[in-house]
Parts: C-alpha cells; structure tokens; sequence
DNA sequence: TACTATTACGAGAGCCGTAAGAATA
DNA sequence: TATTCTTACGGCTCTCGTAATAGTA
C-alpha cells in the first residue's frame, strides 16, 4: 500500500465525496479519482461504493479509514512533537558533573534554565571524571562539567570557567586581622584538608611545593562540607573552592582569609561529544553557560559572593 | 512531512545504517541519503548525527523513528485486515428477515454459514417487510428475506425460493385417512387460522376464493406456533406455511393433508441494495443460498422434511 | 584499501491537470 | 440541466540509479 494513495482517500472520505475530498486535497477531481482506483486495485478491494449517487464507503472502505484516521493522526502528532522539540517545549538535556559543581554550581544553573525552558526533562548525574566521560561516550550523557581532565578519549574539552581554592578560617580566627596574609603564614597554624591522593589536595600540596612549603593538616576530611565544619568549629584554617563557601560566608560561618602571594586555580571543563550538530536543549544550555561564564566573576575583597 | 520520506528514514534508523536501510528498502544508497537529507529539509532538524562513524540517531530521530514505528506498524496491521476481510476471516453480515424465514429457514443456514466462516460477525433482525426494508435503505442492514414485498423502494428484489402454505391436522384427524382430499372438504371441518388482514390469512382467503370458496374459522391466532398448538390440540385443521411445521411433522405432533386442487404458495424474496460490488460476506451468503435454493425442494408425501 | 556517505546528473515512472465523456437526479 | 465520477492524454515533478567525490578506520 502507498501512504500517499492512503491519504487521498482519507481525504475523500472524510469528506464524503471525491470532490470535496479533492477541495480538500488542493487537486483536481479526476487525479483524485484515478489515486483511488490506483489504491483500490493495489489492495484488491473496492474501498467506495459507486453503485448510486449517495456516497458510501463499503465495509472494507470503513476499516481502511478507521486505520488511516489513526495514522495520519499520528502522523500529526509526530509532526507536533518535533515543533515541540525545536522550541524547546519538549526534550531532555543530561549532563554529568563532578561533585562540586554539580552540587554548588549548577543548581542554580539549571534552576534558571528550568525557568526559560520548564518543559525540559532535566538529567544530573554527579560522579567522578572518569565516569562522567564513559557516560558521555556512550551517549548516555550529553555533556559533563568536570574539573580534572581525563586523556585519551574522543570527547572535546573546552575551559568554561576557573575554580579558585581559597583559604577559609572560623571568623574569630586571629589572622583575619592581619593586614595582608602570606602563605608562609599558613604553615604556622593548623590546617584542615582532603586526604592526599584527592585532587583538591593534589592541586594545594603543588601550588605549596613550588614555594618549598608544606601544609600540616591536623585533620583530614573526605569533602568540602565537612572542612567547612570543622573549620567553623575553630579546629583549623581549611582550602576548599570558593563554589562551596558562598552560603556559609555570607552568613558569617566561616571568613575567606585572602592570601597575598597564593593563587590556586583549576580550569573548570566542559566535556562534550563531537557532534556537529547539537541538540536544541544543549545549545540552549551552552548559550545559558557561556552567558555566565563569558568572563571570570571578579573576586574583590574577602567576602567576595560568586556570581552564582 | 512526506510518509514515503518517513519510511526510507525509518528503514534507515532501524538498520543502523544508510547503506543497510538500502539494501532493505532495494534502493541504492545515494538516493536514501538524498531523500534523508529532503525529509531533514523539510522538518528542519538533524535526524541523524553525522559527527563520526558510528551511525547515531539523534533525539528528534529517536522520537520520529519511535513514531514511524508506530505508524507502519499500523499500516501494516491494516493491510493485515483487508487481507483478512478478503478472506473472510473478518467482516459482519447483517441480515434483515421476517419472522417465518428469521425463525424457521434462517437458522440452519447461518449454521452452514458460520461453520464455513466462523469468524465473521452475524447479525440477524427480524422484523417485518417495510422495516427490512427501511433498515436495509439506511445500510444497517446488507441483505433482506422477506414474503411478501412493498414497492415504490430503490432495492433489488430477486425471488429465491418459493414458500408452500400447507394444511395441518391433529395425527388422528379422520380426513388423513382419506386417499385423496379435495378443497371444498375443508370447508366441512372447523379450521384455526391467523387474524384477517395478515399476509398468510390474505393469500389463503384469495386462494380459496377464487374457487368460491370461504373457510370458517372456530378460532384465529396470531402467530403460527399458537396454531400449531391449537391443530395438536385437536381445536380443529390449520393452515401454515410449511417452513414452520418440520419438527412437529417429523415427531408425529401433527401431520400434512395434501390438497388434491389446492396449493397455496407465496414467493420468497431477497432484498439488498443496488451495489454492484458486494461485500465479501453478502457474496458468500449469496452463494449459499443459491446452492439451497437453485431447484426448490420437491415436496413428496405427506411427512416431507423441508431441506432445510 | 575498504567502507560509508555525499554530490552531480540524467532517465523514467508516476502524479497531476485539462478536456471530454458517462451516468444520475 | 446540473452535478458527480470516469476516461484519455500530455506535461512535469520527483524519485531513483550510475558515476564520481570525500571522509574515515
């Protein structure tokens, strides 16, 4: 059966005639006619009973319609969804974060891209790197926002933002009051950090090493909020990221404690599959990315708060 | 969107492949990718990712392919039911009749007809002759098989068969013991007949009187299962159309009185619409009741069982 | 090199329109 | 006569195939 042959005597009879159905149709009554003929002796059936002038499908007629009624609903239906998809009505978007970001960045990230778009199906999956990237090459994910950076995959990398590790202490801490802060000052009071191996702690222990420094850690904690704890119950000075520290900054838990001569970054990377041709809901959110992190949030001050 | 576009896509995306969905559809592969790239045209998104080698479909090509699944699935399942309408494996008669032939003649043929077709859905109305008619003029009803016929109608009517009004008595009644039994014998014994006006007691009355005759009732019934139980009963002689006597003739309840001089016979006839191409199940009924009623059934003795 | 997809171009089938014919109310 | 469907025929679009090109493992 042709599909085409199908609807123009779908048209014809819901129309109640070869005429109307050709009206319809924008065609010419005679094409019309010949289509269904055409259909008719595909399928070996008379669909239409042309004994009198009162239009009437026979029963085959009947149960072809009803099929064809359901299928070009469906195919209406089809048509409708892919609008839906293009203007971001309908879609998923799944993205893969390591934990700091996902739990401290893109929260409000995808609050704001929930608000544009609030028909999108949102997928956050926080792991570590290596999983984000598996994920991603096997499509399961569609993009991944990771700090470290795996090699040796298919998968593109681009910068998107940086991380800035900063010193936090209790607010009460005596080195608030210091004028200006060096990192040699650190090493005299304790500290409280990840345990070696993380990369966090990888990150600070190098930065300290190209001062010939070493940190004494009094404590060590398998994540930021529990560094955070601790360092507001005055246990020691604490390096986490600054993502992780807006709240309990501003709300007088804990005091960044600028450090004049100490800089530690670590580029936060987009991860993404080298499609040519995105999905609208990715670009829509690498639009939303890039108009947040098209230039690096100053920091000023010690209470600086992150943009997000 | 242009269904037959939808089905190379579909070919293409269930295959995983351009080359593989050609190869299904027996087209060369240059046209499937053209006729991909007309169908992406059209609808204004990418439906396959082209970015490396793995053949990848997109999330607008995952959702129009999980819809073209659906809609050929449909096509197919429709082709699935014409096919099985011409084979009659499917499909409705919807007989009109009245009651005589509904109850009596109609019974054993839909029997034969459903254990030749026992798929098909039978329905049977009984009613009288001008509301056959009506449902058959309105197409709730296929076909009619009726006695007597009103004119001024767009059906056909074909006569098919002939029905014999025959005269009954008890078993023990005295004229079953004479060799030869003449009409005006009748008027000596007590008949029980159906009401005047009706169809049966009208073609009686005519018959008699054209040899100036006029038989006297003792009692009139309005059904003929009523006047066979009133001849059973020994009330008096009937007289019934012998469609309906069969069992009682066959188990000694009452038993036929041939008339030497008289036959009372009306016609049978078939009523349907002018369609000149019949539905499968109305051919099929048709010829069934042509192989019947080809040469009427010869009535021998007295205690003839009616074919049917 | 082998495989897969795209591009280019020509041939042919099939679709559609105009015009005329047939049937019916 | 007016309306509706069918038949006849010609043009044109669209689809398909062959051949050549490009990109990838």
């Amino acid at each position: 059966m042709n599909l085409s042959h199908l609807a123009i005597f779908y048209a014809v009879a819901c129309e109640g005639g070869f005429t109307k159905g050709a009206r319809r149709l924008r065609l010419s009554q005679p094409a019309v006619s010949k289509e269904i003929q055409a259909l008719e002796n595909r399928i070996g059936v008379a669909l239409i009973d042309r004994s009198n002038r009162h239009f009437r499908l026979t029963s085959a007629g009947e149960l072809l319609s009803s099929y064809a009624r359901r299928i070009f609903a469906l195919e209406e239906e089809a048509e409708h969804a892919l609008a839906e998809m293009q203007g971001l009505r309908r879609g998923r978007l799944a993205i893969g974060a390591s934990t700091t970001i996902g739990n401290y960045l893109l929260p409000r990230l995808l609050g704001i891209y929930r608000g544009l778009y609030p028909h999108i199906e949102l997928n956050l999956e926080i792991a570590n790197t290596s999983l984000v990237q598996q994920r991603l090459f096997e499509h399961a994910l569609q993009i991944g926002l990771v700090e470290g950076l795996a090699s040796n995959t298919e998968l593109q990398a681009t910068q998107f933002a940086r991380d800035e590790l900063v010193v936090i202490a209790a607010p009460d801490h005596p080195l608030l009051d210091e004028h200006v802060v060096m990192a040699e000052e650190l090493c005299k009071y304790p500290m409280v950090l990840r345990e070696e191996g993380s990369g966090t702690r990888v990150l600070i222990d190098r930065a300290l090493a190209a001062k010939n420094m070493v940190l004494k850690p009094v404590m060590t904690l398998g994540n930021s909020e529990a560094i955070k704890q601790a360092v507001a119950a005055g246990i020691g000075l604490g390096i986490v990221s600054d993502l992780t520290v807006s709240v309990e900054v501003n709300c007088g838990r804990v005091a960044i404690l600028p450090i004049a001569d100490l800089t530690i970054e670590r580029p936060l990377h987009l991860l993404h599959t080298p499609d040519r041709n995105r999905e609208p809901t990715v670009a829509a959110f690498l639009k939303l990315l890039k108009e947040h992190f098209g230039r690096r949030p100053k920091k000023t001050g010690r209470c600086v708060q992150n943009k997000l």
